[in-house]
DNA sequence: TGTTTTTGTCCGCTATACGAAATAAATCTG
DNA sequence: CAGATTTATTTCGTATAGCGGACAAAAACA
């Protein structure tokens, strides 16, 4: 546990700072105070820190003329320069890999199409490694000017630990990535469940800006959860970030299936698996674009393809429903690729919501769906790391842990 | 947004330390500036404070010879007198309520065995409140020293609203309850979902002192869900507490049902109104023993009694999979009357959550059973109280919500 | 040029935490 | 039994924080 103490005070002051001048581009000390409730002397000394930190700077622009007399207000913003991070993406089809400046901007961004399902996680390692060092020296750094590194990859993840619990991407368990890229690159290294990076980039740079509640569910091989919560990313008891795919729902026939095998793309591309055996489709366009294919038919009329989709929206719905009535979440996004965008799933989906929640909450999530983007998944990347440079203090003055040594007895209260 | 001040900083180290002495009984200042990390000078200071204000009290037992020369040190307690409150719980058939010391200690408890189910929200808060006013009084005191009351019910509850959304006690929405008793009893008075004070009970009082993350799961008449997350208790965006009953799953033909009408004690009922048709109980017998009765029939070995009790753990047992899933929590307790401390639900519970769980997050959580009891209920309903007399600040200091007044364009980063 | 208005900074105040030294209150030792 | 030793708590001095009010800066206005 953290104790308060006048560094703690200052670290959270700090942030807030940082964080109203991020969200709300440049501004002046007067409009920090107002937004933050810090005093103008307050905001006066942090931001005179921050600059001489050189993580902000005064914007340039005369041009600022604000209507009305009186001293012009000096605009502060974030230093691009204060800091580079690099964002990288793992799927089981392609590395994604991102440069970015303290602002979050693209600096230089890489795709490698690589199959990495059946490559171990040092072979991976090797991959993600060298894609940052080229991504890097591409964007005319050095790797010695990078701030820090966030991978994020489908599955169960344990962030704090930097240890991937359990991946569709990977064969091997309790894969240590973090430690592993820290030691290969030389730069701190921290990794994430790919949900709770689109989660953050949303919340930094997306559609839900102004909100500190909302989910996200991305539809994709897996199914992936993103949680915002008190403007926080929410995570599992020992920093888990859940994965929607482990979720169980009963099957019609009463037994229990993984949700991932009934709603995600995977489970609709067995519907492609049929047609291909049944010679509808021929083998090359099996690799890779069944998706288009059977969207393009639904889309067409086939109602067997349409009703693939469907039974995966409805399966989703229930789920959807089910955490709507946990969390309450004015937002719930939609993300994903083709498949998570079309009307053929995300009607029923909608539907099955609006049918299954109670009456008092019936009103309270707003369903939005977002398409996919390669930018805002290593953007995410990098916010995260981003968001540790800035300092965010949160979660540090929590209860005590017990620690049985100092303990007398535990007895009685 | 509450800014951080030195005030700020004083309200979380005198928490720390207010929290320190209820968890682990009277200490001395130098154990509870090893357990917070406070410096002793800040510990002096606090508990001098403490002192002053009469919250906390030197234990006189001069009797604590620890045993090693040097100068004694002074055990510190909590001061059972510092305040008094009244917790309540609404049920379907019962008013249950408690007067307790500052401590948690129960001094005066009262349960009216009254059907409020049918009644209006205004009859119960007319029953709520002659109650509370008897048991203060029957407990000696006045209701002019009782600092605050809590009442807990059944439903969707939105505590910071002081609102009851929904619940299956009561025939109106939207029932603001909290301001109510607050006028009718001129005491602070606030509602909370059942299960959350029974998770804030375990927490402070019972098997889950030592843990910061944990769930309850309460089977009764209805479904209740307590979530411990970090140390506080979890609730929905707008504060709302969830409710597990309203939680859809799907049932075996296909379609969508409320866990609550297949995995409570309403739901196993049914099966007793089957035998009551068919004669094999008596009328007499179903209003209020039928559980008792069934229980019973279960342990002779009756089949179709053991199947309803099964069936409703299996459903159980898929939700409380999919929430371990989600939350990751080391323990998972099971409370709630007769039936959930019967072999025949729990242990098909038990079956299918460890079928369910997939092997990464098998050994995660424990889960327990815990019996009722009505005390726990209104300890814990007391505690939701002290909490906020002990000046908990958690959760002040988040990120900054948009006053779109004050923010010039909430263009571009 | 002088006045007004708005912005940002400096000064003095108070509250906090902390470390070092002093004090308090017991046991141990010769 | 007096003094040394040990441990707990308090006192004192220092550093840092935030804040309110006075003040300087920089522009428009008259």
């Amino acid at each position: 546990m953290k104790t308060a103490d006048p560094e703690l005070m200052r670290a959270i002051n700090r942030f807030h700072v940082m964080d109203a001048i991020r969200r709300f581009g440049p501004m002046s000390r007067v409009e920090i105070s107002q937004l933050t409730d810090l005093s103008s002397t307050t905001v006066s000394a942090i931001t005179a820190a921050l600059l001489d930190d050189r993580l902000i700077m005064p914007l340039q622009l005369g041009a600022v003329r604000d209507a009305g007399r009186g001293r012009p207000r000096v605009m502060l913003r974030l230093n691009p320069d204060a800091a580079h991070v690099v964002g990288v993406k793992l799927a089981h089809d392609q590395i994604m890999l991102a440069v970015t400046n303290f602002c979050g901007d693209i600096l230089r961004s890489l795709a490698l199409p690589i199959r990495i399902d059946r490559q171990t996680a040092s072979v991976i390692g090797d991959l993600v490694e060298d894609g940052v060092r080229r991504c890097v020296s591409d964007s005319g750094l050095d790797i010695a000017q990078i701030s820090g590194v966030c991978v994020g990859l489908p599955g169960v993840v344990e962030r704090a630990a930097g240890v991937c619990r359990q991946s569709p991407i990977l064969q091997e368990r309790d894969v240590p990535f973090g430690a592993d890229l820290s030691h290969r690159l030389g730069v701190p290294a921290s990794i994430d469940s790919d949900v709770n990076l689109v989660t953050l980039a949303e919340h930094w740079f997306g559609q839900a800006r102004d909100l500190n509640d909302f989910l996200v569910v991305n539809v994709e091989r897996n199914l992936g959860l993103g949680i915002l919560h008190n403007g926080d990313l929410f995570r599992g008891a020992n920093g888990l970030s859940p994965d929607l795919g482990d979720l169980m729902v009963r099957s019609p026939d009463g037994g229990g299936e993984r949700l991932a095998d009934i709603a995600s793309e995977a489970s609709v591309l067995t519907e492609a698996d049929a047609l291909l055996r049944e010679g509808e489709i021929d083998a090359t366009l099996h690799q890779g674009r069944a998706m288009a294919f059977l969207l393009k038919r639904a889309a067409a009329g086939d109602k067997r393809c349409a009703c693939a989709l469907a039974a995966a929206g409805e399966a989703l719905g229930f789920a959807v429903a089910s955490l709507i009535a946990l969390f309450a979440p004015p937002k719930v996004i939609i993300s994903g690729r083709a498949m998570a965008t079309s009307d053929h799933f995300i009607e029923p989906l909608r539907k099955t919501v609006a049918a299954l929640l109670p009456a008092s909450l019936a009103d309270v999530s707003d369903i939005v769906v977002r398409e996919w983007s390669d930018e805002n998944w290593v953007r995410g990347a990098a916010a995260m790391t981003l968001r540790d440079l800035y300092g965010a203090p949160w979660g540090t003055t929590g209860p005590a842990p017990i620690r049985e040594a100092l303990v007398p007895s535990l007895g009685e209260s």
